[in-house]
DNA sequence: TTTTTATAGTTTGTAATACAAACTAGTTTA
DNA sequence: TAAACTAGTTTGTATTACAAACTATAAAAA
């Protein structure tokens, strides 16, 4: 078996829909808001995980305004897409060795 | 975004592995010490993750013995079979979602 | 025979962490 | 001016991944 050695910040299911989210997006950014209606999560569990895929450097956030609203910006980095394309590359594999041997 | 509830059970990247390696069996199934080496796994994290899986009914684990050591056969149930199934398929369903967008 | 080592696991303890509730701070509406 | 809304962050807790320590038996060595 061709096991991988997934990213453990990547994995975590709901980090892996915010990358995934960031990532489909053309700009690869979205905002706080935007992520937490679309993806369905508290803001308390967004506003944690963002932080831990910060440090990781997958992505930036800045804090902008609308007006006088405040604005979260979250961007995807060089080094976040490149980490999640490695993830997706190597859950790839897995599954074709997966469905190969069946 | 078409974005899968990844079922929690299988997706730790421990029972991943496991349930990967069984799924790949002819026979769905494999040995404690077998799975303990071809995953790396120490015998105390396989021994936890193993009673996850059955708790959840995706393997049985039978204790038989080779002459007079102790053997633990660990299979794949049918419904085991099936969610692993299901999950493969969400996942590769979102791949496939990733990589149409690029 | 009695240690010692090896095999095959399980139980226990702990550090990490996913998540929501409660909180903060500013803005708009009644 | 008070109430309600927006946009988040911090704090607390319950879960849990994992390894260290332990149990039990068997084989090998002394």
């Amino acid at each position: 078996m061709n096991l991988p050695d997934l990213d453990k910040v990547i994995h975590e299911r709901a980090r892996l829909r915010v990358l995934a989210c960031l990532a489909s997006h053309p700009r690869h950014t979205s905002s706080f808001t935007e992520l937490k209606e679309s993806l369905d999560m508290t803001a308390g569990n967004l506003s944690s995980q963002l932080s831990v895929l910060e440090d990781s450097e997958y992505i930036n956030i800045e804090k902008k305004f609308h007006g006088k609203k405040p604005f979260t910006e979250v961007r995807l980095t060089d080094k976040g897409a490149e980490a999640f394309e490695k993830y997706i590359e190597a859950l790839d594999q897995m599954i074709a060795a997966l469905k190969a041997k069946k």
